[in-house]
This record gives structure tokens, sequence and C-alpha cells, in this order.
RNA sequence: GGGGGCGUAGUUAAGCCAGGUUAUAACGCCGGCCUGUCACGCCGGAGGUCGCGAGUUCAAAUCUCGUCGCUCCCGCCA
């Protein structure tokens, strides 16, 4: 077989060792940098595994010596030669192949680079347009190309998994329907239907619970899934699942088989071991104790519902609120000594992004409570609250007094903020909680009518199926989350098998029967047809992988991800199409401010 | 849809609050010297539509308005 140039690559650069001393090689790879001292050159030469150095010695090898001095950063050279110990005194023990070094005998360059529009650094601080128009450069940063190298050890590990489990990876259609509950979807228009359109799917849903009918029994499968929302750190309009289903199993079973996939996944791809079994909440004590429903649990700082205790206060704005139905809630902070007083006042900024007016804090001191509302509360309604927090001098406690959602949404986010700003927050902790039981319909203002919370296919909890008609928005759902460090990681439910149930939930949430006819028949009509009991869960694959990288945005586990506006910086999509291609699918665009 | 942050040589930043001579530095780049470097070192050099557009002013990187891009958050995301 020919080689490349007359070269035939045997090893990569981090794999060289001292077992390698004395043993021809030729390596292919990336000039990271050259240090030419006059007479000695010294070559940095990267590839996806690591760095190895290269050495060229005009004395013994004055050819490949000459060679270098066109070489230059991010060419791509082939080197041939000897690996050999280096001198006592020169090894390097910040590198993994620093005890030994390629003397060269012959170089090729493969290529040549212009330079770059970066230097490939970990330390250099380049901005995210530029690293994402240069994507293909900045992946051949080590922690990105890292990230993206677990990302694929984190997949094997989860296909091994689910294979062992009896799961079967059955693909489905990207080409399908737009479902009206929900995300926007993404629409591909049809040219051989002009006016028709298909989307691209929010989850393969209704496929993985047609499979189910069939009788697949256990199926998987890692698959793109698309959603026409706003974008975020951990948002992407296009992102990857592991998408479960299995049938003949309870809420407890599929939860037992999920944390074994989560807690394999960790253990192959970090070595991290999840205590087992993960703990479990209910979604009405995680709003009650955290305010949210993806708590952070690897650190305390409960919220505390003070309602009762200040009802009958001479403090207006608490005892007001609690007269109109609200809540006073606070926190704890412990000992908070960088905690100054400016900080305090900003945290009103930062509350009010959640619809909160303010927070009020209190420090408990040796002479009683220092703070705007000491005064307006006796001492004994001061204690109960202590007593309540768990508060002890040095504390100070930060009140929050709104609605009832107002409330939980920013005292929940203001304990992340301060555990953050005070680093309460434990490194190198995972801390997988459940939760369950959550309301399996909640009402919409916008539109005014009942929605599921999960999805429309979601069953009840077997004893609140009676809800129905008299509290709908009661009923609880046998649908779980699986939330890490805060982080919603997954989700799933156990799904309605039966016919009229689901024609039950569909008239409630408004969904009248021509229209769910329409949308979802081929499920309606597929349930009577000896439908087993089943459920699933799909986890956020990337999402699961930023976790385990430890990376501070989707972004960084995604090869090629899109920016904020969902802009492809490298191919410029989205992007206008010539007028014959829309022509062709019957389209015609209306330009901003024309209509 | 709304709120915050950022935008100055190839890159990262300083200068902006308080307008005023030739916009400063580091890294990178180019040239020279250097045989044990590993962020090599030393000497010299080139490199700028201060995101874009308008306005205020004798004078704008600096002040005002608009706009574009990136980013974080709220809404939204079953």
């Amino acid at each position: 077989m020919k080689g490349i140039s007359g070269f035939y690559r045997t090893k990569y650069c981090g794999d060289v060792t001292k077992h390698d001393c004395g043993k021809e090689v030729t390596l292919m790879g990336w000039v990271q940098r050259r240090r030419d001292l006059g007479g000695l050159t010294f070559i940095d030469l990267r590839d996806r595994t690591g760095i190895c150095q290269v050495v060229f010695n005009p004395e013994i090898h004055p050819q490949a010596h000459a060679s270098t001095h066109k070489i230059k950063a991010e060419y791509c050279i082939a080197v041939e030669g000897e690996i050999r110990l280096r001198p006592k005194d020169m090894r390097n023990p910040g590198m993994r192949t620093g005890s030994v070094e390629l003397l060269a005998q012959r170089v090729s360059i493969l290529n040549e680079a212009m330079t770059l529009p970066f230097v490939i650094s970990e330390t250099a601080d380049v901005s995210d347009a530029l690293r994402l128009k240069y994507r293909y450069l900045d992946l051949r940063r080590p922690s990105l190309k890292e990230n993206i190298i677990l990302r694929h050890r984190a997949a094997r590990s989860v296909r091994q998994y689910l294979d062992k489990q009896g799961f079967i990876d059955i693909e489905t259609p990207i080409l399908t329907k737009s479902t009206p509950e929900g995300a926007r979807d993404y629409l591909v228009p049809s040219r051989v239907s002009p006016g028709q359109f298909y989307a691209l799917p929010q989850s393969p849903q209704l496929f993985k619970q047609l499979l189910m009918i069939a009788g697949f029994d256990r199926y998987y499968q890692i698959v793109k899934c698309f959603r026409d929302e706003d974008l975020r750190a951990d948002r992407q309009p296009e992102f990857t699942q592991i998408d479960i289903e299995a049938s003949f199993l309870s809420q407890a079973q599929i939860m037992d088989i999920s944390e074994g996939l989560i807690a394999t996944m960790f253990k192959d791809t970090i070595g991290v071991e999840l205590p087992r079994p993960f703990f479990k909440m209910t979604y009405n004590d995680a709003i009650r104790d955290y305010g949210v429903d993806n708590p952070d649990t690897r650190f305390s700082m409960k919220l505390h519902d003070i309602s009762d205790l200040v009802a009958e206060s001479d403090l207006e704005v608490f005892s007001s609120v609690v007269g109109r139905g609200g809540l006073v809630k606070a926190i704890n902070v412990k000992g908070p000594d960088n905690l100054k007083r400016k900080d305090l006042d900003s945290l009103a900024s930062f509350i009010s992004n959640y619809g909160a007016k303010g927070v009020i804090w209190a420090r408990a001191t040796e002479k009683g409570w220092q703070g705007s509302i000491a005064k307006f509360l006796t001492h004994n309604q001061i204690s109960k609250i202590e007593e309540r927090l768990g508060m002890e001098v040095g504390d100070i406690a930060l009140f929050v007094a709104d609605k009832k959602d107002v409330v939980n949404a920013s005292l929940g986010a203001l304990r992340v903020h301060i555990a953050n700003k005070l680093s309460l927050v434990p490194k190198d902790t995972y801390s997988p909680v459940w939760i369950s039981e959550f309301p399996l319909l909640e009402w919409s203002e916008e539109e005014q009518r009942l929605v599921s919370t999960h999805h429309p296919f979601t069953a009840p909890v077997e004893e609140d199926i009676s809800l129905l008609v008299s509290a709908p928005s009661k009923i609880r759902a046998q649908a779980y989350d699986l939330v890490i460090n805060g982080q919603e990681v997954g989700g799933g439910s156990i799904r309605i098998h039966n016919k009229s149930l689901q024609q039950q939930v569909f008239k409630v949430i408004g969904i009248g029967e021509e229209e769910a006819k329409f949308k979802f028949g081929f499920l309606l009509e597929a349930l009577e047809y000896g439908a087993p009991p089943h459920g699933g869960i799909a986890f956020g694959f990337d999402r699961l992988v930023m976790l385990i990288a430890k990376a501070a945005s989707l972004r960084d586990v995604i090869a090629f991800p899109k920016t904020q506006k969902a802009f492809c910086t490298l191919t410029q999509a989205p992007s206008p199409v010539d007028e014959t291609q829309l022509a062709e699918l019957g389209i015609k665009v209306i330009k901003k401010g024309e209509d």
C-alpha cells in the first residue's frame, strides 16, 4: 500500500512513551509551536491524542533540520525518526510525553497553513463569534477536543448499557407531523404537496409509543430533536436525546433502569460512582423547599414559609401580601462574612427579573436584628422566625413577599445566585434527584385553558383519575424528571394506553374530538389494538455531557453549535434561497414591513 | 417580546466616566542573532474603517440617538 508522500503513520503523538525508545516511528500532525534555537530546533507536534516534542539536530540530520525553516505554526507535517529518552535535565514533567522526544530524520510538509485568526491555546481568550466562525480551528484546542471525545465515550456507554438491558435501537422519521402542543415546530415545506408542511420532531414521542403497540417492548435511540424556541446556555434549537420507551414496566421500574443508565455512564466516562438509589422528591416538596422543580441539592439553604408568623405583624409589606393570599418566604444565609451591604442592595435588581418587587434582609446580631424591618416585628415574632430558619448570630435572612409563583421563582433563583456568589456549592459533586408527582395539567394564562404539564399522553396517578371532572388541576401525573445539580437532565412518564381515558384528557385540555382525530387519530386508533401498558423517558444527552465535562455552555460539548440567534456562523444558515426553489414549493416570502 | 453585559491592530485588553498633538500594551506576525528549548531568549520592524450609521461640537474611540453582531437572564421551552 502506498503511503502519504512516502510516509506511513505508525503512532499517535500522545501515545509515545519511554518504552518506544530506540524505535523508528512516523508521526503526523500539526505544528503547535516551533522553538528555533539557531542550531537546534524543536517542534511540538500535535494530533488528536496529544503533543510530542520533535527535535531537529543539524549535525545529525542536516536536511531535516534545514526544512524546519519553512515550517510555521499549524502546518500539517509528517516526521520520521527515532524515539529517544531526553537528556536527564531536559525532561518536562508537565507533559505526558515529556520524558522522550522524536529525533527527526525525515520531514514532509503535508500542507501549509495561513497565519491563524487566533492562537490555538487554552489560555487565549477569544470571542465566541470568532471561535464559531473558525470552529474547525477551535476544535483543535485540547479541552474542546476532549469534550467531543468524552461525548463519544458517553454515547458508547449508553448504547452498551441499553443493549445489555435488551433495548433495541430503532430509527424514527425526521420528516413528520406538526404537533399543536408544546414547543414551536421547525417546518419543512413539501414540494410534492404544495402548501403542506412536515415538521421536524420535537421528540419521537408518538413513534416510540407506536413501537410499543407494535410489540418491540424496549426501544431506545440517541436522536436529534428540534424546537424553535429562544436559546439559552443550556438550550440549542437542535439537541440530542437519549430516547427510551418500554412496555410492561411501572414508573419505579423505569426509574430504576434510568438510574442504572446514568450511573453507568458517569462510571464509564469520568469514573464517578453516583450513590443509588437516587433521592426522590415530589414536585410539591421541591417547590416548597427550593422554589423550583429543578432544585440544586448540592447545598441546603432551603426556603421557609413564614407567612403564618407575619400575617398579623405591623409590617405592612408582609401582612398585606399574606392578606391577599400571597406568601412570605425566607432563606437563611449562614455567616456570610463577605456579603457586604452593597451586595445586599444589588439583590433587588437580580430578583426583579423574576417579577419580585424587592428583597428584604435582616442580620442576626448579639443585640438583636439589624435591618429595616426589625422595629416592626415583636421579640416573639423575631424569635419564631429565627427558630424556623435555624438562625444564629451572624446569619442573614433574606425575605421575599409576593404572589406565590413570584416568591418561589425569585427566592429559588436567589438561593442559587447567593450560593454561587459565596462559593457554597461544592465542586466535583453530583447530586441527582428524582422529581415526581407533577401536576398533570396547569392553567395557561396566555391560552386561557388547562394545558398538559408534560404532554397530553401522560397517565394520571390512578387514584386521581376520578378528579378529571371535579378538580382536574389537582390531578397528579405519573411523570418524573431527573435533576442533577439543578439541571433538568431527563423527564418521562407512564403513558395512557386506553382510548377512553386519552379522550377524556383531550377533552379537559380543550382538544375536541374532531381536532384530536385530525392530529392524533392514528395514535387513538392504535390504542384500540391491544396497546400494552407502557412508559418511557428521554434524557438531554448534551446536558449530561455538559455535566460530566463540567462545561459552562452546551456549545462546549457540541461540535458545531448555533449562536443564540440560532445562526450557524460556519455555513451562514439560515440563508435566503433561489426564487425558483421557492416557486417549486409554492412559497412567497413577505419581507418585514411589507405586510 | 423584555432586561443586563460586551464590541478599540490578527488576538486579548488599556484609553471612554471628565471630548483636544502621532490611540497604548501584551501575545501573534515579519526580519536578524542564538545547539537543550518546552509560554525559549535577545535585537529590530510592520500592522488600526476604534462594529456600522447619523447627530452634538471648532474638535468624537470618548457625549447622544439608531442599528448590527456575540453573550447572560426573564417570557417561551409538553
